[in-house]
DNA sequence: TATGAATGAGTATTCATTCAT
DNA sequence: AATGAATGAATACTCATTCAT
């Protein structure tokens, strides 16, 4: 199926096309016909691919948040006790960040935006569930305090998407003792 | 003084008519002649107040940013001790975000958009100086973490945005009693 | 060959609606609206053939001016002797301006004004180069002054932008007498 | 009366301004609002001295024309033979247009635009009118082709707004000697 | 006389999208 | 599946002009 292979290249360059473009000059900046021309491609030729602009978008988050889930929960082993789980998840987070400031800097900025719609927005947080699982296993056992896990988010995960953020880490270099020393803060934060 | 009266009133109208376009549309959906329009004023009117978009923008940032570290910072009395004074802006802020969803949700999509010129940005976090004054004060008294001021941000201050945001509140909603227990996870983290 | 067809005229088209509309009501007349209005094609069209505005004026510049040329040299016989040659180019000039009136009153307003890019004016000179050979000619077998190309041009090239503009004709008709007679004022004015 | 002195100096503030202005942008770059920054005056003031843009311009071209003609006709004995009155007038305009190459700049820009009325483009060659007479008397006396004065003017003072101009002067300068031949040129065009 | 503030209509240019091929 | 050409509506911004003071 060589066809199929070479849409399938075509749909990832226009989704990577519009990661740069959004990353470097916002959502307004990612003009279709800027995405087409980054991408090798006609601009009727993103219409196969996407219903439209908003589209685009969307399927952009989704995937992006997606690859960012996979790496979150990737080698968790569940047998191992809920502060060694919800340490490796952080760290898995931070690298992915750290390795992929691209994918990061577009998330951070889909955080606040009104361009993403709020059913995509849910859709992307539900990529999440386990960490939720995890934090309510703690709950039950004890060591983690009694909140919902909108607080537990905000202390602990999405300050990440500050201290990695490309215009703060000139300024807050993080090592791999800094970055122990930002989790432990992390946890103190939602530890019994 | 009508006359400086009538411009101020003008430039007002400006300000918060882009601020609630920004809000509902994004910045890109914040366009010159909408916000004429919301403004009841000519498009032309905005460049007797305003050098071009990104001056209007930028010139926004600022004052809501100044809005909101006045109310931060009110009340405080350098002379009570640091957990008490941390407290007591931490609420500040809530409050604000609370009071003002408006202001709280622009400042949060300024947070990570390439929209904003970065010296502008930098201008805008000089206003949280003093409080990066008391953790200073916290540290050396023993009692706050030593680690970088822009941690102790990411795990106090800015997860409010994500947990005040308009979107996520309805999920979470934070009475009297949820918010002292938010605050606790917050000095949690970064108390020794 | 079809789409080339089309792309040719609409460009015609759009040179053609510069054409006049320039010549009436100069530069800032020629909106790129008008234009595309006088074209029958949209104002987003204009930008598929012409970078900017800039570039459809030079673009209209050299078109012309090379028309105008072809025209000046055509039928030549450089076997002939100086005299006659120059003849020949002078009535051609006439020619081309009498019977290509908008083109001819075109370039007269391109001769002074700073709308033009001075390299395209500069290249548009460059077509006139065969003339200056004739001079050269006429110069070496002593039947021409020894003076600048400079100012062979002015006095016999350049008066019949004034001559034969439009504005003027009415109050000095030109019949084939008349013309003669002028051709006879401009060889006078170089010939030894 | 020194308000009347403050006035004219501001209306030859405001005549002075669009002079360069036309001559630096053409006349879409000499727009009301810069012609009044240039001159230290308010867009208002203009429309004290001047009906609109287009009288700013008329009268711009006027004045000019006006001092290019009493330039031209200074110092002229009638006395003398018409070929040496010619030669004064003659060698008057070109002082003036390379002491003065904004003003001569500007004419030049006026000869073939249509954003001058036609009645005021005629209204200034009447500045020219004494001129007529010395060819009308040289043509009586034999002394000179009895052609139409458009086309002596066009064969003998059109050629200098060429050739004077601010573009081509570097590329052929003319010094006292050069000048001299250039009037040669000139003279052996008309006489007979 | 002189102005700063104001504006509706206009400027060049770009947008997201469609369509014939 | 893929496209180049095409476009109406929108973009940020400027214009000549007016008016209350």
């Amino acid at each position: 199926m060589p066809k199929l292979q070479k849409s399938k290249d075509k749909k990832e360059a226009l989704l990577y096309a519009t990661l740069n473009l959004v990353n470097s000059s916002g959502f307004q900046g990612a003009s279709m016909s800027k995405v087409a021309k980054v991408a090798n491609v006609s601009p009727a030729t993103i219409y196969l691919y996407f219903e439209n602009k908003q589209d685009l978008i969307n399927q952009l988050y989704l995937k992006v948040k997606k690859e960012f889930s996979e790496r979150a929960f990737h080698g968790i082993d569940v047998a191992e006790p809920v502060k060694r789980i919800f340490e490796q998840i952080w760290f898995n987070i931070a690298s992915f960040k750290m390795e992929h400031p691209e994918e990061g800097s577009f998330l951070a900025q889909c955080d606040n935006t009104p361009m993403l719609d709020p059913e995509i927005r849910e859709q992307g947080l539900l990529y999440l569930d386990p960490l939720l699982a995890i934090w309510k296993r703690g709950q039950e056992e004890g060591i983690i305090k009694p909140v919902s896990p909108y607080v537990l988010y905000a202390f602990t995960i999405y300050p990440m998407a500050f201290l990695l953020n490309e215009e703060v880490r000139p300024h807050c270099p993080l090592n791999k003792e800094k970055l122990s020393e930002a989790f432990k803060v992390a946890w103190d934060s939602i530890k019994v």
